[in-house]
DNA sequence: CGAGTTGTTGAGTTGCGTCAACCGTTGTGG
DNA sequence: CCACAACGGTTGACGCAACTCAACAACTCG
């Protein structure tokens, strides 16, 4: 399907051209702009709120949170997955508004700014393609609110991971529901809105539900039928599926 | 300052170009396309969650809640004032990804797909204005799942004072800090995530403590920094002064 | 093997939800 | 013009979900 490349934004590309397939000119000059992909160690800043910066960031492989300060302490706002592009808005804003942290055996793709801007200048698909991957994060951040807001301690909980194999799935980092989580249930607790000890417990019980089972890191559905109902998930809010309306354009 | 101009959008334009300039040609690209203004009556549903929909949708002035169904009841998660594009991602996407409801008197301007999508065609300018604007309402739902995870609920309902009063400021609508605020308690509380009862008693505690005061749909801040200092509201999460970084550029 | 981190569990407290009654306002129709 | 219904706001009583405190177990890593 996709030529052999090099690039390590072909990750993020094939995710874009799941949704619609761009020109081939847009597709090799996005991948032919210079890309430094490094590890972070866990807990690493990769951007930090309220700080200028000048590269734009993609998750090449492991978890990555959102993070705002509130009170002294960080606070999780999201989780990016592999294949994410979780900074564009720093392209266009100031500063960041919110932190970048790296978890375990995480490896980030850093992209500057002037590439980025000069690719949306000369392709417009790519703009189209990046603006609508914004969008996208837009609906998860509304659906958390939802969640967070209006959802009990284990329907809320059943929800998150729910969502996160779903995108897992999506991006075929696992194909079973069964994935690696390497967050702390501390950070899983606060992500959710919930204290430590609450969440353990909300997890204890879907336990002995039946529904999850974990082992050290590794987080498994074992009815996601159940955990569906329990929580009324309907994952179009991460337009999976959705091409892009107004068929593919040239540039 | 802007030329004297009879199309409906012109409050949006200036709204965008209060961050940058548009081009000239640009502007009035945008402003020449066919607008349709209505007055919706209150509770009229804008947009239907999961339907498509074919025109864009601007609030001229008035309030407009996003609701999304969970459980077979409407749940708000954002609010829209006077000069919001409120979905300018049913550009991209299929299908609503959840509902806009009008409360009362509330107008409306709506504009088809198709002429936004053209414009977005020839005026990169526009494109970039809209994305960016787009990015800041993503801010602003990160910064509402923040507050109602993190926040107790008198915070809560600073916070969310605070923030309209701010968002309604940059757009002009008051100049005080004091704003008509035509949603019930009951769907105020809805929208931070408190059940109506303890809604009604933490803002009787601001009352109280002489930091709100309301009469009727009148919201007045009596105590601005004592309320920011409550909920430690940060405004940089809204945008409001920050230009485009890269300098505008030409279509 | 010890030290720090993460997970687990119990006990007591509290913020918030639910139930329910009541009041004021608005609006409608006899 | 009043009666009455409908709606939004206010308040009290009570129960529960979730928080905090605290101790301990399990795991990781130097």
């Amino acid at each position: 399907m996709t030529a052999a490349s090099n690039s390590p934004l072909q990750i993020y590309v094939d995710k874009l051209e799941r949704r619609t397939p761009l020109p081939p000119e847009a597709r090799s000059a996005f991948m032919a702009i210079p890309a430094s992909v490094s590890v972070a160690e866990s807990q690493a800043v990769i951007a930090r709120e309220g700080q200028e910066a000048n590269h734009c960031v993609f998750v090449s492989s492991g978890f990555l949170t959102r993070q705002k300060h509130v009170n002294g302490s960080r606070k999780i706002i999201g989780i990016g997955i592999a294949g994410d592009a979780v900074d564009l808005q720093s392209l266009w804003f100031g500063k960041q508004d919110h932190s970048l942290v790296a978890h375990r055996r995480t490896t980030i793709i850093a992209v500057t700014h002037a590439h980025v801007a000069k690719l949306c200048e000369t392709h417009r698909s790519l703009m189209k393609a990046l603006w609508h991957d914004t969008l996208i994060d837009a609906s998860i951040f509304r659906e958390w609110t939802l969640n967070i807001a209006h959802r009990r301690a284990r329907a809320r909980v059943a929800h998150l991971f729910l969502e996160l194999a779903t995108r897992l799935k999506a991006q075929a980092v696992t194909s079973e529901d069964r994935f690696e989580l390497p967050l702390t249930q501390s950070e899983l607790a606060g992500a959710l809105g919930l204290s430590l000890v609450h969440f353990n417990k909300s997890l204890a019980a879907l336990r002995e539900q039946g529904q999850v089972a974990t082992q050290g890191r590794i987080v498994e559905l074992l009815n996601r039928r159940a955990l569906e109902e329990e929580t009324a998930f309907d994952p179009s809010y991460l337009h999976i599926e959705t091409p892009l309306k107004s068929a593919s354009c040239a540039d």
